[in-house]
DNA sequence: CCCTATGATTTCGG
DNA sequence: CCGAAATCATAGGG
């Protein structure tokens, strides 16, 4: 016992100064006990030792036969577990300074992002799929999508090279904690390296590594946040849209003006038909309403311009019948339909719309009114629902005339086609909200919306 | 260069 | 997530 003790004693001291290679040789033994009978040994030890430091200083060859050599030694093994006894000593408090790895937020942060770019997700195609949309967008003549185009491309550079970094660094990390893990192996047959030891030590390359990774994501992200600002902001140097996709948006505001919230099959549609997207047709719609709303009267000619368009458009549809049920007698038109007065005792303008929409609904069954059967709906229909009635009497030609002048002559209501501000916003409640279509109030004079309604937003 | 129109974005409420 | 309202920023006309 009395030899273990000094025998730990000096391994104590060797242990900690190979650590941190600076003892150079093995310290002189201990003094102040009785060593008369040890004595070889402990030269042993200390030869021992020694090898074991200055193994670092010799040649491959030599250090790998003096390595051997000290293998083979008898004393080896005992050395071997008292140092390892020591070692786990020290590596405890060592183990306990640095804990576990917390998960980065900056680093989460920066994942995120990529993924949300789509920078770091499944390679779903990558240039593939890039060249897919410039082909697209090439054969299309939307100009935005050119645009957009350009932006993936230059995104899938960004991703690719990004993709490549990101390979290298993994390997690179990967061929070094491996050799780096051999190396430890291979050395812990004559150091004390415990398995716990080499995992810290790999983990530390990992942690090296990632900080590498983290300034690639951080620069790719760079990246990618410049060519969201040259493209992407870039859509907020806008383009008007086309005369004819704000036609089309128009007619259908003005002919929903009830209700002027189109569904999202709607919304296709315009959108489709405009050559823009849903969102943009969501947009102008939004912006309509509230600019609509906010000033009626600077609205009135436009309202009326399409009121009487799609009048007109609708005419087309309705002219045929209209002529040869009569054309001589138009202001008693609701002859030949099953109306009945008393439940259209409104004020002579709307009754006028009423006639002239029963005229067409009920000469055209064709007209497919997405309200259908509410009255209230014909009538704001007429002023006018062109949307189905457009396509339904596209084909009619020669009887604008005729219809200009039943209307004309359905008292007061050449109004609708002369353009005067006489045009009333059914569905628009004094709150300044479309209610709905199917509880229409009282006709709102067109000059007294909410607010002020010729005083713009002077502010 | 100013002014208005207009498409897009932001903010806020349900 | 949708829509209202406010706001931003540019287009486009004079």
């Amino acid at each position: 016992m009395d030899e273990q003790a000094r025998i730990m004693q000096t391994l104590g001291g060797v242990s900690l100064a190979g650590h941190s290679v600076q003892g150079g040789m093995a310290l002189p033994p201990p003094h102040g006990h009785d060593g008369t009978d040890g004595d070889g040994r402990k030269q042993d030890i200390g030869d021992i030792l020694h090898q074991i430091m200055t193994i670092t200083d010799q040649s491959l060859d030599e250090a790998q036969a003096k390595k051997h050599g000290l293998n083979c030694h008898r004393m080896k093994p005992a050395l071997f577990s008292v140092l390892c006894e020591i070692k786990e000593k020290t590596g405890l408090s060592i183990r306990g300074a640095q804990e576990e790895d917390p998960p980065d937020p900056q680093l989460m942060r920066l994942d995120n992002m990529l993924l949300a770019e789509g920078v770091a997700g499944p390679e779903k195609g990558g240039g593939s799929a890039a060249a897919a949309a410039a082909a697209a967008a090439a054969g299309s003549p939307t100009d935005n999508s050119i645009e957009h185009s350009d932006y993936r491309a230059k995104l899938s550079q960004i991703r690719q090279i990004y993709h490549t970094e990101l390979e290298k660094y993994e390997q690179a990390c990967n061929e070094f904690t491996t050799h780096v893990m051999n190396l430890l192996r291979e050395q812990s047959r004559t150091r004390p390296i415990s398995p716990k030891e080499i995992e810290r030590m790999v983990s530390i390359i990992h942690r090296k590594f990632s900080s590498i990774q983290m300034q690639l994501k951080q620069s790719t992200c760079e990246a990618v946040m410049i060519l969201r600002s040259r493209f992407l902001d870039a859509r907020r140097k806008r383009r008007n849209f086309s005369k004819q996709a704000t036609e089309i948006l128009n007619e259908y505001f003005y002919s929903h003006l009830s209700n002027p919230y189109p569904s999202e099959e709607a919304k296709e549609e315009l959108a489709k038909k405009c050559s823009i997207t849903v969102s943009q047709v969501s947009n102008w719609f939004g912006n309509k309403r509230i600019r609509y709303k906010k000033n009626i009267g600077k609205f009135q000619e436009e309202a009326n311009l399409y009121a009487a368009k799609t009048a007109v458009t609708a005419a087309h549809a309705a002219a045929a019948a209209v002529q040869n049920s009569q054309t001589n007698s138009p202001t008693t038109p609701n002859s030949g339909f099953q109306m009945k007065d008393e439940e259209f005792q409104l004020d002579s303008a709307e009754n006028k719309n009423t006639l002239l929409t029963n005229m067409f609904t009920g000469s055209s069954g064709s007209f497919n009114l997405p309200n259908s059967g509410d009255l209230f709906m014909s009538m704001q229909n007429l002023n006018g629902d062109s949307y189905q009635g457009a396509q339904v009497g596209a084909n009619v030609q020669s009887q604008v005339d005729t219809l200009r002048h039943v209307i004309s002559q359905t008292a007061g209501y050449n109004d609708v086609l002369g353009g005067n501000p006489m045009y009333s916003p059914h569905g628009l409640n004094g709150n300044g909200g479309w209610q709905d279509a199917t509880t229409p109030s009282s006709v709102i004079s067109p000059t007294e919306g909410p607010g002020s309604v010729h005083s713009d937003t002077s502010n």
